[in-house]
DNA sequence: GACAAAACAGGACAACCGGTCTGTTTATGA
DNA sequence: TCATAAACAGACCGGTTGTCCTGTTTTGTC
């Protein structure tokens, strides 16, 4: 009904382009704004179909099951949706901390700007099928290590730059991907985006230690 | 299969009593475990029934639709649970701070002696639910911000005993809060507890300001 | 152009789901 | 005790779901 993304126009009769990867391609775009939203469940494929104007035959050829469909979907869209907002605009950035800050206020003024919270793909996807099936778990438990390991990463590689002397990388990665999931989730459920700011503002007045207390103290940024 | 409750023997035969409270809660019993490991669409009536060992009369009798069941244990069960585990004992503590950490302490060692993370239960419905339906919403949304405000008045109530000059409580509660439902998603997706400590660890080398810096500068306390 | 494989169409189907319905048993209370 | 309502039993139904199956068309290859 809303989310119409592509479907054929019906006019041009008789004459059929096989097209496999086009077709491929846009009932993962379906499936994935689907799956996002109203969930694996609630999602069915007659619904999918109809919205990417497939027939069950053309469906089935490229996905046999509706799992293989929603693996492909994890596996190449939502990976990729993390690679993209999270994990390179982090790499990218001048510092973890700075990627971090650039990356929450991204996000929170995108979400304002639509003004509706979907969620996190990630996240949503993971609530749903990680019990359900071992087979989605691995492949979701994977992409948030990634995550996790990118931002972990480029702390590392703050530190040897010479900043970032007391934080404990993996620790700040966990806590970072954790606040984030979770201020989604709230945001998610009040339908509104605040509280991604306010989770951040937290972040942003941290001082992580490993253990023993930090040597140079650092003034507050100001931002 | 794995978690039947207390299905009636079915031995005595003939003899009927009615008992309408113990009914329902046998059948919140069943549906919250049910709603929480498998999710809200897949757990059929049908499956639940048996697990209860009701008949479809006498559940609808007391739950007319299945959202009406599923408002049931979000309001009587996963309102409850998230006062039991989190607003009260954080509320007995010697702080907030204090608080937060037994709880995240609890819940791991919890966690890792039944070797399974199923998850927050109000986490798991809140992502399943939130956007398929708005009343549905508006609950999980209003349990979330009893829980928020709870550990925010205990921040306040230390700063009035001299303590957390520094904190801003509304900023506290809420990275607090989404720091522990993002770590409980990593678990629930990867079945390990590990991250809920390392994102422990993160929050408690926190130095929480409200804007301008920490008068009196407290030493890294070393628990 | 012959031929095999891939790409697609579209119907069929069995299983299941949630809800409804009618009827029977138990408790209540005047 | 007897009416009345609540509590419960159990069958039933229309609609939906995911999958499968049989054809037909297009594409690539020699």
């Amino acid at each position: 009904m809303s989310g119409e993304i592509a479907a054929p126009s019906r006019g041009a009769r008789k004459k059929r382009t096989n097209d496999p990867e086009g077709m491929r391609r846009r009932v993962l775009d379906v499936a994935e704004v689907s799956f996002q939203s109203r969930g694996y469940h609630a999602s069915s494929l007659g619904d999918l179909m109809a919205a990417a104007g497939v027939t069950g035959g053309a469906l089935h050829h490229h996905f046999p099951t509706k799992k293989a469909l929603a693996l492909a979907v994890i596996e190449e869209r939502v990976a990729a949706a993390v690679r993209e907002t999270w994990i390179e605009p982090v790499l990218a950035a001048s510092s973890a901390r700075e990627g971090v800050r650039a990356v929450f206020e991204a996000v929170a003024a995108e979400l304002e700007l639509q003004g509706y919270v979907r969620g996190c793909p990630l996240n949503n996807l993971a609530h749903e099928l990680s019990l359900a099936d071992d087979e989605f778990r691995a492949v979701l438990a994977k992409i948030f290590a990634g995550w996790r390991q990118a931002i972990a990463d480029k702390v590392r590689a703050d530190q040897r730059d010479g900043a970032e002397r007391g934080t404990d990388p993996d620790r700040f990665a966990a806590l970072t991907v954790a606040a984030y999931s979770g201020a989604m989730s709230m945001a998610k459920t009040s339908q509104d985006a605040s509280v991604l700011r306010e989770c951040l503002k937290g972040l942003e007045g941290l001082q992580l230690s490993s253990g023993r207390p930090t040597r140079k103290r650092r003034r507050r940024l100001l931002l």
